[in-house]
DNA sequence: CACACGATGGATATAATATAACATGCGACG
DNA sequence: CGTCGCATGTTATATTATATCCATCGTGTG
């Protein structure tokens, strides 16, 4: 079935059981982390959890507020370790063009993905669009350019927030 | 003919005439500016003078240090507002995975454009690949997602730093 | 000319994002 | 037990960007 906070442009608008997403995403991690024998701690698991608090792109320092609760606020380091380690087993992604953080839907994946973001409601969808990545690598063929990371990132409007705006 | 810094990947290392580079591009954007009633100020054209110093990606603070020079040292606003200036002109681009800015080649047209950027020399080449540009559309179309800025930096190696590479 | 206006740039301060460097705790394993 | 490696804590600072207010300057207008 279909995860969650999908993969394939599906904008979800709030309406949604949001708690099975999380639920979910913690559970996807905690097994991709199992066969890796990698660590998910109790920080980690709780970063992973506040990066998927919503479907939008989280910032550092949001979750570091949101963490800090008391007197012994995490610091600056203690969040962006967290975010290193959750983005190297491809459990979240960074959107450079927000400086901001997203869960991925499909971790045990190494897919490169695409993002549609909307400027109404900040939500980011992530797509794995075949086309676009052969556009891609087809043009970096002709160049002669040996591709590492691609990133492509669309911003715009999502059907919802498009529909909600009667007139622009 | 072919505008140097050129559209279509086209690395050319270090040994081209870059100074015809630059005239070109500030001839260009004297052109364009003209055209539409926008002020080319010394300061601006300085600012773009320093971003065209290389086919490189340049850091606001770089260009800061470059005017600064003496004891009236420039500071952040003066930059980012001569940057944006320029960019709301297309005369320069905004690369969001290297907070940095490199000049265009095309100001003339609005284009929207993918960035090749290589890790190695850190040069970067800007395209407007249509089959890349139409992959964009239809997977944004079949969403029903309303594009607004597409952001495409293909981060990777050129093909002469990888033929400089006997071994990797 | 005196004046208002808008655009430009200067100055001051601070916000927002990110990392370096070193210290501490803690479990695994010989 | 010792020590090794990893995770986290701590302190400090680097890097990137913006808000706000002020000075200047050219331009059009009364």
């Amino acid at each position: 079935m279909e995860p969650p906070g999908g993969i394939g442009p599906a904008f979800r608008g709030s309406g949604h059981a949001h708690g099975a997403c999380v639920d979910d995403a913690l559970a996807r991690a905690e097994e991709v982390c199992r066969r890796r024998g990698a660590r998910l701690t109790p920080l980690r698991r709780r970063v992973l959890a506040l990066v998927w608090r919503s479907h939008r792109a989280v910032k550092a320092y949001d979750i570091l507020a949101a963490l800090g609760g008391g007197r012994g606020a995490a610091k600056p380091p203690t969040v962006y370790r967290a975010l290193d380690f959750l983005m190297s087993h491809g459990l979240i992604h960074r959107i450079d063009s927000l400086n901001a953080f997203v869960g991925c839907p499909r971790p045990e994946r190494g897919h490169s993905a695409q993002f549609l973001i909307c400027g109404g409601c900040g939500e980011v969808s992530e797509m794995d669009a075949a086309g676009i990545e052969r556009a891609i690598a087809d043009r970096a063929a002709d160049a002669g350019f040996a591709l590492s990371r691609r990133i492509v990132e669309l911003h715009g409007t999502c059907p919802q927030c498009t529909a909600a705006q009667p007139r622009a």
